[in-house]
DNA sequence: AATGATTGCAACCGCAACAAG
DNA sequence: GCTTGTTGCGGTTGCAATCAT
């Protein structure tokens, strides 16, 4: 037996709204608020609607603050970065984007920035193979373990264990390589996030100075666990510092989908090793992130309790970034 | 100019969470 | 603790506008 409808549809207007409907509820609202009761506004408001039309009208297109259209490039990031890190909850995207709405946020993103950021992961990753096959055929070692597996084609564009439900649905059988494992259940899992460290590597360590003793050091650690030669894993480090701190564009992409690819208990050199050097490069940066990129109170403990940074405010997403 | 395909967006649907009685 | 009503959310649909042929 389901629930009641909230109103007889059949005898409620259904479809676009008409001016004269806008401006009945417009002046409603703003004369006497939604009154808690969005059911018995219509009646109020001497509307023909369904309540529950009324506030989607009201909230994701009469509201005073509403933006449309015009993304920019920022918006871009921070959308693209937390659907990365968090999936499809529109309404947390959404309340990091003043004047936008999740309805808006949601449909922009599946019209339009989908594409693009697919296209533009498409781009990076021939542009990572290329730079991995001069460096294999540079050196003439032995492949890397890790750092030379290719990921899926979709994966910094997987849904996250969030949406992961959502996403099996809609997901082909065939697309099952695109599906996360949970983000915090294996072990540690170094030669994958080496791969992530690497493959982000290729954009910034052009221009980067070479790395500093104690970079050095960290390295040969990362090199020992992930087999990957200490100058590329200190310069891979650096990059990745470098990045956060500059504000590039992967930035956005890099920390979710390292985080995705296992935890970092204490001791790892991720958990114990790396994190104090990232700490020097920017502790505030890194709590900023931390809040960020853990929609979970529980996440973001796990995170200080492995002594990266202090724990992120309660709250959680991403106060810095709007 | 006609027509079919694609795109963009507003609106709807159903479910889950929450609140009140 | 249970039932009922309301709100909030994310997925999906419908349709007008635009584009391609």
């Amino acid at each position: 037996m389901g629930r009641a409808p909230c109103c007889d549809k059949t005898s409620v207007k259904r479809g676009p709204w008409s001016p004269e409907e806008d401006e009945l509820l417009r002046s409603y609202v703003q004369n006497h608020g939604t009154g808690g009761n969005w059911i018995a506004l219509p009646h109020k408001a001497g509307l023909n609607r369904c309540g529950k039309s009324c506030r989607l009208r009201w909230l994701n297109y009469l509201r005073p603050d509403i933006k449309h259209g015009g993304y920019t490039e920022q918006e871009d990031r921070i959308i693209c970065s937390l659907y990365n890190s968090i999936g499809s909850r529109w309404s947390i995207i959404a309340s990091k984007l003043p004047g936008r709405t999740d309805n808006d946020v949601k449909n922009y993103w599946n019209t339009k920035l989908k594409k693009k950021a697919i296209a533009m992961h498409s781009q990076q990753q021939q542009e990572y193979y290329i730079h991995h096959q001069q460096q294999q055929h540079g050196s003439g070692g032995r492949a890397r373990r890790g750092a030379g597996t290719p990921r899926s084609q979709c994966a910094s564009m997987q849904p996250s264990p969030a949406s992961a439900s959502s996403a099996a649905t809609a997901a082909s059988p065939g697309d099952a390589a695109c599906s996360f494992g949970p983000m915090y259940s294996s072990p540690s899992t170094l030669p994958q996030a080496t791969a992530v460290l690497a493959r982000y590597d290729g954009a910034a360590t052009a221009r980067l100075p070479p790395p500093p003793p104690q970079q050095q050091q960290q390295a040969s650690s990362l090199a020992e666990f992930s087999h990957t030669p200490p100058q590329q894993a200190a310069a891979a480090a650096a990059a990745t510092i470098n990045t956060w701190a500059g504000g590039l564009a992967i930035d956005d992409m890099f920390l979710p989908e390292l985080l995705g690819v296992g935890d970092f208990p204490p001791g790892d050199i991720f958990g114990g090793g790396l994190a104090p050097l990232l700490q020097d490069r920017g502790a505030s940066s890194l709590q900023e992130l931390a809040a960020c990129y853990f929609p979970s109170a529980q996440a973001a403990e796990m995170w200080a309790a492995a002594e990266h940074v202090k724990p992120p405010p309660p709250a959680g997403l991403c106060h810095s970034l709007t």
